[in-house]
DNA sequence: TGTAGATATGCAGGCGGGTCGATGCTGTTG
DNA sequence: CAACAGCATCGACCCGCCTGCATATCTACA
């Protein structure tokens, strides 16, 4: 299934060096940054990623968040269709976490190639 | 000035590494997340960079994106208030070129693997 | 089986944002 | 000086999204 993010990890290139994106792999990339571009969910992912475990449930972000329940499931929900997190539900709880190297796939995306490579003419 | 990201390039720490981010970084980091967030500004992006000297006019980037002209310069106004872009006008014409590091700094901002000493608060 | 707690989903209101056409501004050219 | 080209700004439309309330679903437990 999609989650977005996996969609894009493999295929190609580095969107942001080299010959310009098309509209697909623009649209794709827009995707996933759009999940990331929400003061709510950066902090879910925060949230998340700072806890004890690594883990945590919708009960435990609904008060460091001042959101209401559903709103914090619906974000969850989103970032998790966007690869981001992942969740496992234990008991009555859903457990979400985040997805090992999703963000780094999108630092990645975003970095032009490391190496200097690059057809830039001096001027 | 502002641009947004330069506001933030050195503050703190890594939003998505440590300890959670309050309100105001998520806030931040989101703005200059949204500004990427787009297909048409990610294809700015890719255009500009891709260019001769690595840099465009509004008249160059009109017909790939397939949008308005309003609508193009809209969108580099955005991404050059978010630190993406710089303007330089020569004559009648506008040349956009990417701020060296701007994407660089955003995907370290996400990344947490290096180890960046930047303590914050000393106030 | 019935009840209570934890999440997810449906629905609706309100705001923000992408897009375009029209217009104003500035520098170029004849 | 007049006419024109390149851009920015303005006003407006419309769609998508964040949010909360109400409700459905599911699990644990008595």
């Amino acid at each position: 299934m999609g989650t977005a993010l996996a969609e894009m990890t493999m295929p190609q290139i580095s969107p942001l060096a080299g010959e310009p994106i098309d509209r697909a792999d623009a649209e794709r990339l827009a995707g996933v940054l759009k999940a990331l571009a929400d003061p709510a969910r950066l902090r879910l992912l925060s949230l998340i990623q700072s806890a004890p475990e690594g883990e945590a449930c919708v009960c435990d972000l609904t008060a460091p968040l001042g959101l209401s329940q559903p709103t914090v499931s619906h974000h969850l929900r989103i970032l998790t269709e966007a690869g981001l997190l992942e969740r496992e539900k234990r008991g009555v709880w859903a457990f979400y976490r985040l997805v090992p190297s999703a963000i780094g796939t999108i630092a990645d995306l975003l970095t032009p190639p490391r190496k200097r490579a690059a057809k830039k003419s001096p001027r």
